[in-house]
DNA sequence: GTTAAAAATGGAATTATTCTAATTACTGAT
DNA sequence: ATCAGTAATTAGAATAATTCCATTTTTAAC
């Protein structure tokens, strides 16, 4: 059966797609709920194997279509680390990421309104941000193992 | 002829490569050469093309072999934004970087003191941070276009 | 100069992602 | 409900940055 978001995610999910006059379809609510349901930052081939699980029809091809999408929606963030593939996290709040160079496993880190202030104060007169990122790497708390 | 690198470009490097038991070939000399030439962020494809202006013969694997040696040794620093390629930067004090995303230039923005232990403060307590990545990106000056 | 290790080379392989062309599913008039 | 038009999905091919591999060349030590 397809994935069933709750109520408000739903709610935000149909939103979100509908004031870019896209449709919300199975497929992108799969996806979505599959990134809202375990918030381990995984990659697109993650996420086709746990979507396969509820839509076994799905086409990669599909899950990259609607990744896509809900970036484009502001639903769901890219994680870019190294050259590794790309993650994904639905956490929309100011957050760092870290990644244990161990496990490779990624942590979020919140980022608190005095640190962010500083951050964007960062950025010489004349640019614009649009975007920040920032990303730790190095040995991670070994007790989440 | 081979790149010539300024004298104490030149310590710097052997002595580098020295501590680790690399030798300083001429390769990699001049790959460190031309990252520190024209400090524009550039691509392996970038850099290879301005080697081969010095070292015609040399082959597309060796800039690739530089540049993972120089970035071990710690000369250089790889800057990764979204899924473009890889990019080399010579600037080894802490600096965060801004993409234009209407040119693709990529610009250093130093990082004070302040900032610098305000980021590292959002670290939890059980991790170790041994690299932090700060990456802006938007509309950049137009004014350097 | 000989020998052994390190580095460079050219080309093949890998792999995350994007593209393409064809099919299927919606939407919203009629 | 039917139809037409558009949007989304699909399978597979193509792309492109990077890595790998086998071979040759260079270097360093004896
Ligand atoms: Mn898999
Ligand atoms: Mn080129
Ligand atoms: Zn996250
Ligand atoms: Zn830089």
């Amino acid at each position: 059966m397809a994935f069933s978001l709750s109520p408000s995610s739903k709610h935000t999910f149909a939103h979100s797609l509908r004031e870019k006059g896209l449709r919300p379809t199975k497929q992108r609510a799969c996806v979505y709920g599959v990134i809202l349901d375990k918030r381990d930052h995984p990659t697109a081939d993650d996420i086709f194997d746990r979507v396969k699980k509820h839509l076994p029809g799905t086409s990669f091809a599909t899950v990259y279509n609607c990744l896509e999408t809900l970036v484009g929606c502001g639903l769901v963030r890219q994680v870019n680390m190294d050259r590794s593939p790309t993650r994904y996290c639905p956490n929309l709040t100011p957050h760092a990421h870290f990644k244990c160079t161990q496990t490779g496993q990624i942590f979020d880190v919140q980022i608190d309104q005095d640190t962010l202030s500083k951050m964007h104060a960062l950025i010489p007169k004349g640019f614009l941000a649009e975007n920040i990122d920032l990303c730790f790497s190095g040995k991670g708390d070994s007790s989440t193992n």
